[in-house]
RNA sequence: GGCGACGUGGCCGAGUGGCUUAGGCACGGGUCUGCAAAACCCGCUACACCGGUUCAACUCCGGUCGUCGCCUCCA
C-alpha cells in the first residue's frame, strides 16, 4: 500500500514495523462537550483504515486516546459548579455512545490521560534529566532550543515562529516557543503529586506517553486532524524523540470539515454535534459522506450532502434487497450457471479495483465508485434474470465482504421489522388493487408511507421496506 | 509575512500526458407499472485564466486571479 506521510509530504510504500502487525495511534477528543462532526472524521478514517489493513490480512492495534484532563474541562466544571471528573465522565461516555452509533466498532485501546499520570511523569523526568526540559516555578517546560529538529513536521522555522509568538503574562518560560509538560496546580485545581510539586500534565505529553506505552517506539501510523500538526503533533515528536524514543513512522492527517453557511463558532447553538446528525440521519449516510471524498481533502459538510448520501445508501441497500430476494431458498450446493459466473467475474474485477483504490492512500471515493459499479452490474443481471438463487447468494456473500471494509455493513441488512398493522394495510391494499379500487389502494399506500414504510408492487405481490 | 492545500460538467466528487463516458445525486427521454416506487436502457460531459514544454495537456513547468487551512485552544 502507498500511504501519504505528512512528514515527508509524499506517498510512501507502507510496510509495518512488525511484519503482519500494524500499530496506529489517532488523537481522540478532549471531552468537555459533546463531540462535533469534525471529531467524527478521524474516527471514521481510522476505523476504515483498520478494516482495510485487516482485509489485507494484517493484525491491527488501534489506540485512540480520550483527553479527560484539560483547562476547558476544568473551566466547564467551575462554570457549572461540578467536579471536573464529572464533566469528563459525562462527555467521555457520550463520546463513546455517539461514535458507537456509527457501527464501526471500537478502537482496541482508548486510554484516558488521567490513568497514565505515572507514565507521563516518567517521560517528563527523563526529559528533565537529559536537559530537554526545565522547571520554572511550578511548571515544567520543554526546551525547544535544545531540540534541533523542532519544526520538522509543520515545516515551521523556529525563528519565524518566535516573531509572532506571544508570551502569556505570568509564564516563566525561557523561550516563548517552549511548551508546558507539567502545569503546577493553582489552589482548587485538580492535581497529582510529582517531582515538581502538585500539578497536572500539559496537553501534548499524554499522547507521547500513551502511544509509546501501548505501541512502542517507532510505531507505524499516527493520525489526527490537520489542525493538530502544529503545535500538538510537532510537540509530541519533539518530546518523544528528545526522550530517545523514535516516534511515528507515518503521519496521517485528515482534512477539516467546513460547515456551509454555519460557521463553527463557540456559541453553543452553532456547533453541529455528532449526535444531532445521527438523530436525523442514518449512520451509513454519514459514513458515506465522509468516504465520498478523500480523507486529506477538506470536506464541505451540509444537509444537502447528507440527503444525497442517504440516497446513495438506499441504492446500495436495494441491491442487497434484490440479492436477498433472489437468493431466497437457494438449494444448498446448487451449481452456478455460466451467467452467474459472468457476474461473479465482473464482481471480482471490481473487487480488485476496489482494493487498488484503497491501496493508493486509502482512496475511499474511488473504492466507493467501484461498489456502485457493482450495484449497477448486479441490478442489471437481476433485472435480466441472469442470476440464479445460488448465484445471488454467492454475490451477496462477496459483496458483503467488500462493503464491510468501508464500514457500510448496515446496507447489507435486509431484515426490516414490519409492524403487523402495516402489513395489514398492505394486504388490504392488495385486495383493493385486485378489485381495481385504485383510490382506496393509493390512500392505503399514503397511509403506509405516513407510518414510515414504503410499499412496492412486485410481480407476486408486494414488498414493504422501512424508510428512514 | 512563513508553511500547506485547492479551483473538474446543474451539484457533490475521483482521476490521468494521447479511450476513465470515474462514481453518486439532480435533470430530460424511454422500458416496466392501474399510477407509483425500485430497477434497467439512453441522453446531458467538465477540467479557473494566460503563457510555456511536448507530436500530444485537463493532467508537466511558470505566472495571474480566486478560495481555504495552519502559524493561538481546535479533529
Amino acid at each position: 500500500m502507498r500511504l501519504y506521510d505528512s512528514m515527508t509530504q509524499e506517498k510512501k510504500d507502507f510496510v509495518p514495523r512488525d511484519g503482519d502487525h500494524v500499530t496506529m495511534y489517532f488523537c481522540g477528543p478532549t471531552v468537555y462537550n459533546y463531540v462535533h462532526i469534525g471529531n467524527a472524521r478521524p474516527y471514521v478514517v481510522s476505523m476504515v483504515a483498520k478494516r482495510y489493513f485487516e482485509s489485507l490480512g494484517y493484525r491491527v492495534t488501534l489506540v485512540e486516546n480520550i483527553t479527560d484532563i484539560d483547562d476547558r474541562i476544568i473551566n466547564k466544571g467551575n462554570a457549572e459548579g461540578r467536579d471536573y471528573r464529572e464533566v469528563a465522565k459525562q462527555f467521555a461516555d457520550a463520546y463513546r455512545e455517539d461514535t458507537s452509533r456509527l457501527g464501526l466498532g471500537r478502537p482496541d485501546v482508548e486510554p484516558l490521560a488521567t490513568e497514565h499520570i505515572q507514565e507521563i511523569i516518567d517521560l517528563i523526568a527523563g526529559l528533565v534529566a537529559e536537559g530537554h526540559a526545565y522547571q520554572a516555578g511550578p511548571d515544567v517546560y520543554f526546551d525547544v532550543d535544545s531540540w534541533g529538529e523542532y519544526g520538522k513536521l509543520s515545516k515551521q522555522q523556529v525563528a519565524e515562529m518566535r516573531h509572532g509568538a506571544r508570551i502569556d503574562v505570568g509564564d516563566d518560560k525561557a523561550d516563548p516557543l517552549d511548551f508546558a509538560l507539567w502545569k503546577g496546580a493553582k489552589p482548587g485545581e485538580p492535581a497529582w503529586d510529582s517531582p515538581w510539586g502538585q500539578g497536572r500534565p500539559g496537553w501534548h505529553i499524554e499522547c507521547s506517553a500513551m502511544s509509546l506505552k501501548y505501541l512502542g517506539a517507532g510505531f507505524d501510523i499516527h493520525g489526527g486532524g490537520r489542525d493538530l500538526i502544529f503545535p500538538h503533533h510537532e510537540n509530541e515528536i519533539a518530546q518523544s524523540e528528545a526522550a530517545g524514543k523514535p516516534f511515528a513512522r507515518f503521519w496521517m492527517h485528515n482534512g477539516m470539515l467546513n460547515l456551509s453557511s454555519e460557521k463553527m463558532s463557540k456559541s453553543v447553538g452553532n456547533i453541529r454535534t455528532l449526535r444531532s446528525i445521527l438523530d436525523k440521519h442514518r449512520p451509513e449516510a454519514l459514513i458515506a459522506a465522509f468516504l465520498g471524498s478523500h480523507y486529506r481533502s477538506p470536506l464541505e459538510f451540509s444537509e444537502d450532502l447528507l440527503e444525497e448520501t442517504e440516497q446513495q445508501v438506499d441504492r446500495l441497500r436495494n441491491v442487497f434487497r434484490g440479492l436477498a430476494d433472489r437468493a431466497a431458498g437457494a438449494p444448498a450446493g446448487a451449481a452456478l450457471t455460466a451467467a452467474d459466473q459472468a457476474v461473479l467475474d465482473k464482481l471480482a474485477a471490481r473487487h480488485t479495483a476496489f482494493d487498488e483504490a484503497l491501496a493508493d492512500d486509502l482512496n475511499t471515493a474511488a473504492a466507493l465508485a467501484e461498489v456502485f459499479g457493482v450495484a449497477r452490474e448486479v441490478n442489471a443481471a437481476l433485472a435480466a434474470g441472469e442470476l440464479s438463487a445460488a448465484g445471488a447468494a454467492a454475490v451477496r456473500t462477496e459483496l458483503t465482504g467488500v462493503i464491510h471494509v468501508l464500514g457500510l455493513d448496515a446496507v447489507a441488512g435486509t431484515e426490516d421489522e414490519i409492524p403487523a398493522e402495516v402489513v395489514a394495510m398492505a394486504e388490504e391494499r392488495r385486495a383493493a388493487r385486485a378489485a381495481r379500487d385504485f383510490a382506496k389502494s393509493d390512500a392505503l399506500r399514503d397511509a403506509i408511507a405516513e407510518a414510515g414504510y414504503e410499499v412496492r408492487d412486485v410481480p407476486d405481490g408486494f414488498k414493504i421496506i422501512r424508510t428512514r
